[in-house]
DNA sequence: TTTTCTGCAAAGAGTTTGCATTGTA
DNA sequence: TACAATGCAAACTCTTTGCAGAAAA
């Protein structure tokens, strides 16, 4: 199953319509890593701004994808349904994003915290800010 | 040394105006948590929203006070350098933020991942999203 | 007194909304 | 066909900018 039939049926299961406009917005998201809105729909001239923030709007409640924080600003990317979970190290002085993978004593962690605040996690957000090769 | 005193100290340092404004924000920023943009210019109505936004513009900078990401929208908060390094549990449904402490895990993981990447880490953030005891 | 900071007003992003039209199921 | 989704235009919120007057060094 391609990750655009595994997006078509959490569009069917929740009961939203599968749209080419929908499609498109996802075939995007699936070819970028981390996309502000405006590379969004500056990548999708034939579609409408409000149509782009409604349906980037419902993936982040069907949670397919996230929003994730890079300097003064977000970008949007596609959820761990659909890549492997992953963090960011963010270099403060050119924006250059770099992923790293999970880690177990990051899943510990979460675990202990949670366990003592009484929390239910869901879902997490790392990163670490700094400078990177070629800018230190 | 207050608080105060300590960020006068940084402004002074960096050859910047101790203000009236300065101080005010600062204050603001001193008795809350974690505070929007528009709690902190309706907590001082007294300060244009301008001035606001240059001095925490500036207060970044100075890293004074870091923004951090609630849910889509940011909030600001004091920096390391005036309160002791936390990260956030955030409750999707009811909002509400929690802090937990620095741990030796996530310290340990930081160096980890920051020599794999020959990165020179200066901050990071870590946020557990997901319910709260009174929302689970 | 000189330089920096602030208030004001206006402009510029970024985002949301209502409604008529179009497309999907 | 019935309902959901889109396009369009307008409104709204949030943030930035230029400039003149006020405050700090």
């Amino acid at each position: 199953m391609t990750n655009l039939d595994q997006f078509s049926q959490i569009l069917v299961d929740h009961n939203h319509s599968v749209t080419k406009t929908r499609k498109d917005i996802f075939i995007t998201l699936d070819r970028s890593h981390q996309i502000s809105m405006k590379e969004l729909y500056a990548g999708l001239s034939n579609t409408n701004r409000s149509s782009i923030y409604r349906n980037i709007d419902l993936f982040l409640k069907l949670n397919i994808v996230n929003k994730i924080q890079i300097g003064w600003k977000y970008k949007i990317e596609l959820s761990d349904a659909f890549r492997q979970h992953h963090h960011h190290i963010i270099c403060n002085r050119c924006g250059k994003v770099k992923e790293f993978k999970e880690n177990p004593a990051i899943t510990q962690v979460i675990k202990d915290i949670s366990i003592d605040n009484e929390f239910v996690p869901l879902s997490h957000e790392f990163s670490i800010l700094g400078l990177c090769n070629s800018c230190k």
